[in-house]
DNA sequence: GTGGCTGCAAAGCTTTTGCATGTTC
DNA sequence: GAACATGCAAAAGCTTTGCAGCCAC
């Protein structure tokens, strides 16, 4: 669960690890970072972005993209793998695993020991050094499962 | 393994399976579906594209992006996920995962029974019906880790 | 002061759409 | 022959790029 005391411990590490990194403490890092941090729907872009320019008007898409892709880079995010939509991030970098619902696109954590176990193993793969894996699970969202109900009944 | 006799058994049921669905068999459609059912590659849709155009010159991109569609809605494909690049399918939709290769994007299926039945089973998500699931490994591949031993040393 | 970062605008890719024409059943 | 599929061209995303000006350190 995402608590007040683990948004800010999050949000405090971030000027340190960006100079470890060697990255420069700008604005719109520090925005995009915090609405990240502060965030359990795992963002895309575009909402990054509409997000932070309430705080900060003049910062543009491009930057935005730059930052996302810079920071998965130095793997302050985690990027969730989906069939091809819009590309969506994860400030919580810890192992867990995915559901994505197929009709609205809603992505809640799952965090469950059993699998994560032996998901987050690395497996014998031959002719592959695996460094990291994701688990997705798909189907429907309470919302969208109530929704189809409606629809029939 | 794909062998040829998997192969033909594939193709074979194509045509039956389009009747069942309501789907005339035209040209196009059986050579993307045969395309890949003949490939371990998961080939994208400019692949497939210029793959089947040698026998079919005609054919348009967009009518292998609405067949792919289809085909993937219809479950005679399965669509790899992937952290945004671009879509990559799979012909073969019997239970199995995925590793990528994280610089040169090769994928590689993968069967491991241990696995197959934990990330394969239905897990308790609150809020979530669950339809399937997607394992997928990211890593280096050997063509790629020698690359880079070459670079260091 | 300098190197790195941002904003802008433009381009690049992938994918989708609308519609007239052609094909399957 | 009717319904469905295709091909074309155009548009619609999403994402990246290049470069001049700006800012953190």
């Amino acid at each position: 669960m995402l608590t007040q005391a683990l948004i800010r411990d999050r949000v405090s590490r971030f000027p340190t690890r960006c100079k470890n990194a060697g990255l420069k403490v700008t604005h719109q890092r520090t925005a995009v970072y915090g609405m990240l941090a502060a965030s359990e729907s795992h963002p895309s872009p575009e909402e990054v972005y509409s997000q932070i320019r309430q705080n900060l008007p003049t910062v543009s898409l491009a930057t935005v993209y730059k930052i996302l892709d810079l920071f998965h880079k130095y793997g302050f995010l985690r990027k969730v793998s989906t069939e091809g939509q819009v590309a969506r991030y994860d400030a919580n970098v810890d192992p867990h695993h995915h559901a994505i619902c197929t009709q609205c696109g809603t992505i809640k954590d799952i965090f469950q020991e059993s699998d994560a176990r032996i998901a987050l193993a690395q497996p014998e793969v031959s002719d592959f050094t695996i460094t990291h894996c994701d688990v997705i699970y798909h189907g429907l969202c309470k919302g969208c499962q109530s929704r189809s109900r409606q629809k029939k009944g």
